[in-house]
Parts: C-alpha cells; sequence; structure tokens
RNA sequence: GCGCCCGUAGCUCAGUUGGAUAGAGCAACGGACUUCUAAUCCGUAGGUCGCAGGUUCGAAUCCUGCCGGGCGCGCCA
C-alpha cells in the first residue's frame, strides 16, 4: 500500500510530463543505501523524451507529491534512478499483514484450485531407492508444496513400472540366487540385478515355498520370483518414501494398462492420425512431426510394444482424469523420452508440451572433497535410506532442495552432518527457534502476540528495516518459485533472511546492547518487538513448511547416529 | 556427428528473466567473547562471470561461433 502511493505518484508526475504510458518498473534495490524502492523510468524514456536521463529522473523527483504518502526521501542516484525511501511507520506497517495472516502468510491463488498433478519417484519395483530417487522425491514434493500454497489443487502420483523386461529380468536374477541357495550351478544373467537384496528375497521365498522351484523354470515358477519381488520391493520403497516424509495420492500402476486394454487402445488410436508407419518389421510413429529429433518405435518388431506406448496411454489417461496440468519431474537420463511422450500426446489431440517436464541432474556424496559409496546393500550407489539414516530428514530433504534441478548436486557429508549454524538447514532452524524462545521468555503464546495497538513505527533500526524488508517479499518469492518450479529459491531466501534475523537477534544480546534486545523494559518497543520475531517466526515456518521441512521450537542435539552399513 | 543441460571467489552455489560497486555459505586471515536471547559474534581478503564477437544508454543475464564437462541419441526404461 504504501508502496502503491509511491507507484501513484510517479505515475502522476509523469502524467504532468506527458508521458502517461511509460511503462514504470519498480524494484527492490539489492543495497539498502539505494532506498526501499527504486524505478529506472527516466533511463528507458532517455531516447523518447530525447532529454538526459537524469535530467528527467531530477523532473519526476520534483513533481513527486511525498506529503502524506510515507514517502521519506526520493533521490536521484547513477546514471538516473530513483530511489524512494519509505517511512519507518510505513515499512513496519507491512508487519500486520504478516501477523494477520499468519499460518497462511505467503499463499496466494494465482492456481485458481485449478488440478495439477505432480509425478515424481516413479522408481521400478527393481531395488532401493537410491540417491538419485532421494532428491527427486525432495524436490517433487516441494514443487507440489509451491503450486499448493499457490492456489493449485496439488495431487502427488507415483507411476510403477511394474512392467515390461526390467521386471522379467528381476524375476530371472531372482530366480538365480533362488538356485544358488540351493546349490544349484546358476548365474545372474546379463544386465540383471546384482545388489544383496535379492538374494534375500531369494531366501524369503526358500523359506516360504521350499524346494519345489530348484530345476524349475517354468512360468509359474517366474510368476512367484516376480510376484513376490515386486512385492516385497514396493513395500520397501513405500517405507523409504514414507519416512521421508512423502507420501503419495495417486499410484498408477503400468501394468493396469496393460490388463485392461489400454495400451492396445492407444496404438490403434495413433495409427487412426496417420502418423504411423511400419519399417523393418517395427511399427513407428513419425514424432518428427511434432518436434521430436527422431521417429521412435512403439511396437518392437517381436510385437510387444516399447515403454513409450503405456507412456502415451498413461498422459491420455491423465488427461481424461481431468489433469491438465501435469509436471513430470525426472532424471535428466531421462530427457530424450519429453520430446516423443510429449509427440505422442499431441498427436491424440492434446496441447504442444503437455506433460511439462522437470529434470534434475545426478547426485554424487562427497565427504572431503572426495567422493563417498557406502552401500553394499543396493551393489553400487548409497541408497536413500542410508542417507536419512546417517544425517536426517530435515537435512537430507534440504540439501537436495537448495540447489535447482539443472546441474549436478553434490552433498557434502561433512557439512550435512554439521549441527551448528554453518548447516544451512540448521541456520534457518536455529532462527525459528529462537524467535520462539523469546516468545517463551517474554511468557507469551504466539497468539497473543499482535500488532493491534502497537505502534510499529519505532522499529527503525537499520538491522530492524532489513529484515522487515527481507520478510515482506516472501509472498512474491513464493509466486516466482513456483512458476519456475524451483524450490531453491526458498532455501536460497530462508538462508538469506535467516542471517538477516540472526545478525538483529545476536546485535541485541542483552550482555552486550540491552537497549537493542526485543526484551525491553519499554512497553511499546517490546511489544513492536515481539511482533518482528513474530512475524519472522511465521515466515521461517511457512517457508520450511513448504518444503517439507519441520520448523522446530526448540533445538535438541541429537545423540550420535550410528552409520549405516 | 546431432540434441538437451552446465561453466560465476580455493570449494559448493545464488543471481528475482537487461540495471547501480556481481552476492551467500564453507575454507583462509584478523580481532572480540569468565557468557548468555549463545551447539559464538564482528571484520578482512578473495572475481578477465569459460573464450571471442554482436545487440544498446547498460550484458553474468539476450544472439552467434568456439572451448571444456555431464547426459542422451531408431525396436532398453
Amino acid at each position: 500500500m504504501s508502496e502503491e502511493a509511491i507507484k501513484q505518484a510517479v505515475a502522476l508526475a509523469l502524467d504532468a510530463m506527458g508521458v502517461a504510458d511509460a511503462d514504470v518498473r519498480f524494484e527492490q534495490p539489492k543495497d539498502p543505501g539505494h532506498g526501499d524502492l527504486a524505478t529506472n523510468v527516466a533511463l528507458t524514456l532517455a531516447k523518447t523524451l530525447r532529454r538526459s536521463p537524469r535530467d528527467i529522473a531530477e523532473e519526476i523527483a520534483s513533481r513527486v507529491d511525498t506529503e502524506g504518502s510515507g514517502i521519506e526521501s526520493v533521490d536521484v542516484a547513477g546514471p538516473g534512478f530513483l530511489n524512494f525511501k519509505l517511512s519507518s511507520g510505513q515499512v513496519a506497517s507491512r508487519l500486520e499483514e504478516i501477523v494477520g495472516a499468519d499460518a497462511d502468510y505467503g499463499r496466494c491463488d494465482e492456481g485458481g484450485g485449478e488440478s495439477i498433478v505432480v509425478e515424481f519417484v516413479s522408481a521400478n519395483p527393481t531395488g532401493p531407492l537410491h540417491l538419485g530417487h532421494g532428491r527427486q522425491g525432495a524436490l517433487g514434493d516441494a514443487i507440489a508444496g509451491l503450486l499448493d500454497w499457490t492456489g493449485w489443487s496439488v495431487s502427488r502420483e507415483y507411476y510403477y513400472n511394474d512392467a515390461g523386461a526390467q521386471i522379467d529380468r528381476l524375476a530371472e536374477s531372482v530366480w538365480a540366487r533362488y538356485q544358488q541357495h540351493f546349490g544349484q550351478d546358476a548365474a545372474v544373467p546379463e544386465g540383471g540385478y546384482q545388489g544383496d537384496y535379492v538374494g534375500a528375497i531369494a531366501e524369503g521365498i526358500a523359506e516360504e515355498h521350499g524346494d519345489r522351484f530348484v530345476g524349475n523354470h517354468d512360468a509359474a515358477a517366474l510368476e512367484v520370483m516376480r510376484t513376490t519381488a515386486v512385492h516385497v520391493l514396493r513395500e520397501e520403497q513405500d517405507r523409504d518414501l514414507s519416512d521421508f516424509r512423502i507420501h503419495f495420492d495417486v499410484y498408477f500402476l503400468e501394468s493396469s494398462l496393460y490388463e485392461d486394454g489400454r495400451v492396445e487402445s492407444t496404438a490403434e488410436a495413433l495409427r487412426e492420425t496417420g502418423k504411423v508407419f511400419d519399417l523393418d518389421g517395427a511399427v513407428w510413429l513419425r514424432t518428427t512431426a511434432y518436434g521430436d529429433q527422431k521417429d521412435r518405435v512403439m511396437i518392437k518388431s517381436d510385437g510387444s510394444p516399447t515403454y513409450f506406448l503405456p507412456d502415451v496411454a498413461y498422459h491420455m489417461d491423465k488427461w481424461g482424469r481431468g489433469l491438465h496440468h501435469a509436471i513430470n519431474v525426472q532424471g535428466s537420463d531421462h530427457h530424450g523420452t519429453v520430446a516423443r511422450v510429449q509427440a505422442g500426446a499431441q498427436a491424440l489431440g492434446l496441447p504442444a508440451g503437455y506433460p511439462e517436464y522437470v529434470l534434475h541432474q545426478m547426485v554424487r556424496v562427497e565427504r572431503d572433497g572426495k567422493e563417498v559409496k557406502l552401500s553394499k546393500r543396493a551393489g553400487s550407489t548409497i541408497t536413500l535410506r542410508e542417507l536419512m539414516t546417517e544425517v536426517g530428514v530435515d537435512v537430507t530433504r534440504y540439501f537436495f532442495q537448495m540447489r535447482k534441478p539443472d546441474g549436478h548436486l553434490v552433498f557434502d557429508l561433512g557439512l550435512a552432518l554439521d549441527q551448528s549454524d554453518k548447516n544451512p538447514m540448521y541456520k534457518v532452524q536455529y532462527a525459528h527457534a529462537r524467535m520462539c524462545s523469546i516468545f517463551k521468555k517474554a511468557g507469551r503464546e504466539r497468539a497473543s502476540i499482535v500488532t493491534e495497538g502497537v505502534d510499529l513505527s519505532v522499529l527503525t533500526t537499520e538491522v530492524e528495516r532489513e529484515v522487515i524488508k527481507a520478510l515482506v517479499q516472501f509472498p512474491e518469492l513464493v509466486r516466482n518459485a513456483a512458476r519456475l518450479r524451483a524450490p531453491h529459491l526458498i532455501c536460497d531466501y530462508l538462508e538469506q533472511t535467516a542471517g538477516a534475523v540472526n545478525s538483529w537477534y545476536h546485535a541485541g544480546n542483552p550482555s552486550r546492547n540491552p537497549e537493542l534486545a526485543v526484551l525491553v523494559d519499554d512497553e511499546n518497543l517490546r511489544n513492536a518487538r515481539l511482533a518482528l520475531a513474530r512475524s519472522v517466526q511465521i515466515v521461517l515456518h511457512n517457508g520450511l513448511t513448504i518444503l517439507g521441512i519441520e520448523a522446530p521450537e526448540q533445538m535438541m542435539r541429537e545423540a550420535e547416529l550410528a552409520p549405516a552399513d
């Protein structure tokens, strides 16, 4: 509202200068010395007005009415920027919105309640979840959180590739280990699964069924291997995800698309588009007609479909369920699939660009600058379970979220294990807990801290202004992060804000500067600072909530956890 | 060879879609701290934004071409 006043005042000034249609854009300067709000109109108008930018800026400044608009000063700076400084009362009054909105501060209704589905993790049930799934889980869940906060009706979905060649290989792998268990000579096939968990599944089958499948390689035997393995691994994955605090609304089974004939009907529908052709005994879709680099095989020469066909069927199903906005989070090693799935959907009449993809790159865990691979169980990379057991769920989630999806992620185990302020996740949680401890010290329930009847204009120190300015940026930041599908912007913001908050908090250390402490004797000043602390607590809490990370009221030192095997 | 992504401080990374002196966090260096609102605080230093052109008042950001790295490239998923 105070900003509105400035914008209006500038508009009026420009009107008087005969350039009412100018595109005036404001921004919050990074440098506090540049005031609270700045605009570069004078620079953009220089050409059309044929006057020097500074000259134009001076005229605007002189025409802006500062009376009663809450503007403390207007300055012309640099090549012709106009910098506005608001009165401290105007700045502090923004706290009223924050305290008023409380747990909803930062929400908006940009999505208008429309449905959107975020599909992520979608691991094949062929082994334990590893690091990449962890990153994808944390990322997808945070994107879903952002969409929820910006007014979308979000559902989280998991697509189980429980059909097809990789599951057959799993069954063969279990079968081989089962034979080995009974002393038979059998080897896990080429491209099979080697991890210890395969042997464990085989032993489970041996316990339940005895030796009745020894030397027996018929369909029924393999079916037992297959269903048992899928069942066991799905349960394990579900447990891992649940402990990682990720919950899905819909689990979609690829096998269901075969069972109800939709893979075939999708193939039929694609044929009818005339974009299908036969070559070398296989059936192809002319995906190049929709911007793909190459045409793709949809039915192999042996008559079985490639994964691509059920994938298209699956997205037709999504659309049919009324989910006209869909985001798929995937590893960037799958980026080749993007164009072809979109092409298939488009061929069947869906809009170009459906579904939307967020691709993320791989994760590398390092300790002291060296790569760590500590999983025996999975046979190769570290599992999600191992990582979250070692450093905790909150840290794991945060570290996966704090980098933009593109580009590799280096997970620094040393930093993750550090429970001091150096660890960015703890830094944010500490700042939150410190605010809560002030409330406790003051003997105040959170809800009793209000802005009504408090003169907030007493919040005049530079640090206080900085903190307030950081806080009021939160809603716009959330909107932006949601649009860009970029949770890391939230992390970045929380760290910056926590930094400002910690400075404020430490500056008011009673042993050093008792007059800067929150709990001063002056009642109004104390209430104003409590309102600020409360606002900080709300923003940090809400930011962490979007990311699916806890906002503790009190920090506890966790006991040393035994490292995972 | 073609396509997508990445290249910013010693390390890990931001940079709000073209703005002012390019920012954080680790690490480094220098101080403060018998103490509580504390599993510290304040400060310093550190940069040809991969390279070269171009666009314009203005480029880390947009365009073109190179260099380097990751991933993917007709019947694996």
